[in-house]
DNA sequence: GCAGCGCCTTGACCTGCATCAAGAAATGGC
DNA sequence: GCCATTTCTTGATGCAGGTCAAGGCGCTGC
């Protein structure tokens, strides 16, 4: 069985962070990334405490935008509590959504935080959400401060890509149905916590055909 | 406008390099891989020879598969000359192409290379090509000695990453004629030197349409 | 020169999903 | 608890692109 790529990220569990008490704050906001980051490169106390410094913590409601169509996007986001979601809206005035982000997941406008052209993209929470950010500044000093996390994104980078080739595979030869099983089956946390309406403008289908494959699949 | 980011990789200036004679053969082949290197971060004069020592030149011809499916993918390849291109066939037995590779871009199965899994991907030359290959151990060894290797690796995902996900947003939200006229503004010569058939697979469309929709095209 | 094959075109018909329209359920604010 | 809004369902109809089938054109090889 293959292990599971996650577009710009993977997922951690959070079930202890949830339960940790309110003291414990402060450390339980900087876990989750410092264990994605560790599953991937080896740091030293120190460095995991150079790269904490670099973040900057951001809570966001629900329906708020954390990048809104036309800004630069002066960060990239690592979600540690909540769902976000990217989406484009094209030339006949459809939403897309390209990426949703759960927790242990990172989000982005990775084309306008790399070249400072404005985004195409909006991003905002589907759920009340916290985050840790990072601008692109304090990427640049990290990278040179601690080069191991150059390794760290990259194989983001990596994982990313393969993840977002096979859904774009997927894209071109499944059928809705099959694109909606795929979907329940390798996130089946998104099915539950997204709307439906949601789901289909990510699988690029329209809520009135995700409602009857769902009926469909039922009555089986 | 916007600099054009192409998948995996940049398309780089060949002129030069086709009208080189003979006997700068060697030097020639790296040409094109130095300028790429080049172009992201800056190496010395040793780092570039040392860079040189990992990469394995390898000529293929038209047709002759470079990986086949469920073999693991030992490599990734930079294409000095000719065009490749990767593909799957789906569970009904259809091909889709996943990517193409010009002069001056890289493929290969990230997926595969980076986890040692079999591939799930096919890559041969629709053109005869002249491939630098770089092994997995050559690839781990060149991060080690020349660190800024990392970070080139690093922006090419990236840059690979957001070209992938323009083209799933366009296969999602574009019709199969701007899908196609959208690939001959941005790839003109990949247009002009490869099969109609395989570019219908790359859009996501059938031989038919693609035949139907440059009738259209050039009638208006 | 022509047989054979790969590639492209054209026509007739079909189908999966979109569109449009109208309610029904669920959710949330106060 | 009640109204407003958001989300989901269901039905009727339309169309982009797929499917199937046949034929043409231009290589390449002998």
């Amino acid at each position: 069985m293959r292990p599971q790529l996650h577009p710009l990220s993977f997922k951690g569990s959070i079930d202890k962070l949830q339960q940790s008490a309110p003291y414990m704050k402060e450390d339980t906001t900087f876990q989750l990334l410092l264990s994605s980051i560790n599953e991937k490169v080896r740091l030293t106390e120190t460095e995991m405490q150079v790269c904490k410094s670099f973040f900057t913590p951001k809570k966001l409601l629900k329906k708020q935008l954390l990048l809104q169509h036309q800004e630069v996007c002066h960060f990239i986001a690592f979600v540690v509590q909540g769902i976000l979601r990217s989406y484009t809206v094209d030339a006949k005035g459809n939403e897309h959504v390209v990426q949703f982000a759960l927790e242990g997941w990172w989000i982005s406008d990775n084309y306008s935080f790399l070249t400072g052209e404005p985004s195409t993209y909006n991003i905002d929470a589907l759920e009340d959400a916290e985050l840790l950010l990072l601008s692109r500044p304090a990427m640049d000093e990290l990278l040179l401060k601690v080069p191991a996390m150059e390794r760290y994104f990259r194989i983001l980078m990596q994982n990313s890509l393969v993840a977002l080739q096979r859904r774009l595979v997927g894209s071109l030869s499944y059928t809705a149905e099959e694109k909606y099983t795929n979907l329940i089956r390798t996130y089946p946390d998104i099915a539950q916590r997204v709307p439906q309406h949601q789901i289909a403008s990510y699988l690029g289908i329209k809520p009135e055909t995700l409602s009857r494959i769902r009926k469909q699949l039922t009555s089986r």
